[in-house]
DNA sequence: TTGAAATTTCAAAAATTATTGAAAATTTGA
DNA sequence: TCAAATTTTCAATAATTTTTGAAATTTCAA
């Protein structure tokens, strides 16, 4: 409705255009800004790695968030630096190893989510057990339920991850056999119980 | 330093404040408003159901906020509401099995934030198939990637949680696990390459 | 070294999200 | 059925988070 000019995207700009503004919507979700989201994708979407007026034409982004979302990038290792020779400039490469990526944005999620509630649950298990009523030893038992669970659930990620699926297999093959399963089963929903695993 | 009146609560209060403090503060971490985490972590901290009147009170909340809040904690089948006897009320009872509130929480996660991106991406990589661009071969690559990456979780998460070890091993084994976990190692951090699995 | 190019910082503004509270709707004991 | 008890709704407000933009800092080609 609102761009009159530009009725005929190639595929590859309106699938960059879409992808952009998913990932932008999906951030919060995952605890990343939609700004920082969004240059992430914008980077992916291209061949060539791009400098901060690139970034900041490309996405309509005033200079100091291009440089705060490219810091937070740099942190979560999510895109890589490169100084140009010849110039002051720095330009940005996202990182593509889709399996190292999620490792990354998993380990700190992980620190910043999980540990501090691991970390207090042990400090109130035995506190609660200083308190001789039947509520506390109920209570009790519940943290101790939690502690648990995110206890295991934490083992079975770093086996996923560490030793894990992705590594043995490899990606490519995946690639494949994710696309032999999408043809096989028509659509191939699999929406049932599953899970977000961790917002990527 | 501000609650004079207040200097020794039982552990037990002592340990509810924290503990609602702690989940009110992660809460949007996970995509849950602080005043829906908190009232989860209220209920679960005491043996009695609550009403409202008692949630309000309990936390300082208005009636609406906690209607609110008790409303989205059913959906996620976190509390259970029942009826009183001789009268109008509705009391709150919260969700103690873990596992199972796990398998909801992962569910509805999976559903808001990983399904719209997996249904994008399987528009999006024929879309590009019809641009005979590199960049467009390139970025079709990249995204074929992303939907095998999640694709595999998917499956993964499934495993864990529909057959799974959770299941088969039994939660008080792994509460008496992790207790000897902790005793055993000293305070067990575990803290290097592991996963958020999900936001709890 | 120097100073123009480039990046970073951070207080202020904008946008978004959460909370309130009072009015509307609903429920049910009498 | 009636009306008091209870819950729900939602427009307005408050709180929080994100983004901006211009000044301060850093970097490095010359």
């Amino acid at each position: 409705m609102s761009r009159p000019y530009e009725i005929s995207l190639s595929p590859l700009d309106a699938v960059r255009e879409d992808f952009v503004q998913l990932w932008g919507a999906m951030g919060p979700f995952w605890g990343i800004s939609p700004t920082t989201a969004r240059v992430y994708s914008w980077l992916l979407s291209r061949t060539e790695p791009a400098d901060t007026d690139e970034i900041m034409d490309g996405l309509e982004l005033s200079r100091g968030a291009v440089s705060m979302a490219c810091r937070e990038l740099r942190e979560w290792h999510l895109v890589m630096p490169e100084k140009v020779a010849g110039s002051r400039k720095v330009v940005f490469q996202p990182a593509t190893d889709l399996e190292k990526v999620i490792r990354n944005i998993v380990q700190i999620r992980k620190r910043r989510e999980w540990d501090p509630i691991l970390e207090s649950l042990r400090e109130w298990i035995p506190e609660l057990e200083k308190d001789p009523s039947n509520d506390a030893a109920i209570f009790r038992q519940r943290l101790a339920s939690i502690e648990a669970m995110i206890g295991v659930m934490d083992s079975m990620v770093e086996v996923f991850l560490k030793g894990g699926l992705v590594g043995k297999v490899g990606l490519k093959l995946l690639v494949d056999a994710a696309r032999n399963e999408r043809n096989r089963s028509g659509q191939g929903k699999s929406s049932e119980a599953v899970e977000p695993l961790e917002e990527t």
